[in-house]
DNA sequence: CATCCACCTTGCCACCATGGCAAGGTCAAG
DNA sequence: CTTGACCTTGCCATGGTGGCAAGGTGGATG
């Protein structure tokens, strides 16, 4: 195993300590998300304290569902000290308005969908207002209330 | 051009006629979802009106959301005159949890990130609190409030 | 009839982020 | 030296959609 002094490490040891799967590990290194780190004699890859910190740092902001896109362009603003705020904010919020936007649209079709279950039966028949709406030849009956849902899904 | 009153079209009307894409009419087509429709002398795929309504059945469904293998199974208890009501409730309910717990884990995300950037200045200074939080060497200060967001999502 | 354009056919690649598997090299402990 | 845990690279799959390419069809127009 490993000794917890080490300050170098290989790569498991670095996903386990960053909560970054080894494999996306060389993923980011791949896509030039992170830069490729220094190389044992072995080939093996080599982790320091500070990489540990940059894989940190990306796990976090894939948890806030940062496309890895956005996540160089925070670590590059990261890493520069004259960085303006306003355009970590900036990113942050246009970020936020997108989760916003497929939050509603996911919520648009659970309303739609829980209203359809409401008025089915939901028993031995085969009547069913939700079969009955999907198979609406146009756009009748039951219509898909609420700002345009679907359409903006995805 | 097509004469509107032709019961047979080519797959770019139906594809007009129905909403889906000729694309992934096609693509429907090899993945099992929707039999493979008549073929003219030219090999032309040939739809008539059934399969244009079961492509607006599925295009509708998809704008609910569901998944292909589970539109396959309302195509089929669609076509099952002894259906059950209850299990397309089943099927629709199961799918509105899915949507709810996808939308609540991007909205803990999105009240998480709006939160750090009403913390940060958003001016022309370096600090940044979005930033500071990102880089946590762990679990301190700003806790990701609410219940587990991250891990939930995507 | 020749030409043209819009349409059709199949097939492969790309996205995005992640996981799985395979075949082989490395290292430390027993 | 063997074993087992680890590392390496590379390819394939996911899900749903789009794009492009190379070639065949069909109908309208000159």
């Amino acid at each position: 195993m490993a000794r917890s002094s080490e300050t170098s490490m290989n790569i498991g040891e670095a996903a386990r300590a960053s909560g970054v799967s080894a494999r996306m590990i060389r993923h980011y290194e791949q896509v030039g998300l992170i830069a490729p780190p220094a190389r044992a004699a072995s080939g093996y890859r080599s982790y320091g304290p500070q990489d540990v910190h940059t894989l940190h740092f990306i796990r976090r902001a894939r948890d806030l569902g940062f496309p890895l896109d956005e996540i160089g362009r925070l670590l590059a603003l990261w890493h520069d000290r004259n960085r303006p705020s306003a355009e970590v904010k900036a990113l942050a919020l246009r970020h936020v308005a997108e989760l916003d936007a497929k939050a509603a649209a996911l919520q648009a079709m659970s309303a739609t969908l829980r209203r359809l279950a409401g008025h089915c039966h939901g028993d031995d028949r085969p009547d069913c207002p939700i079969l009955d709406d999907l198979a609406q030849p146009a756009d009748q009956a039951l219509p898909r209330h609420g700002t345009s849902a679907g359409t903006a899904a995805r």
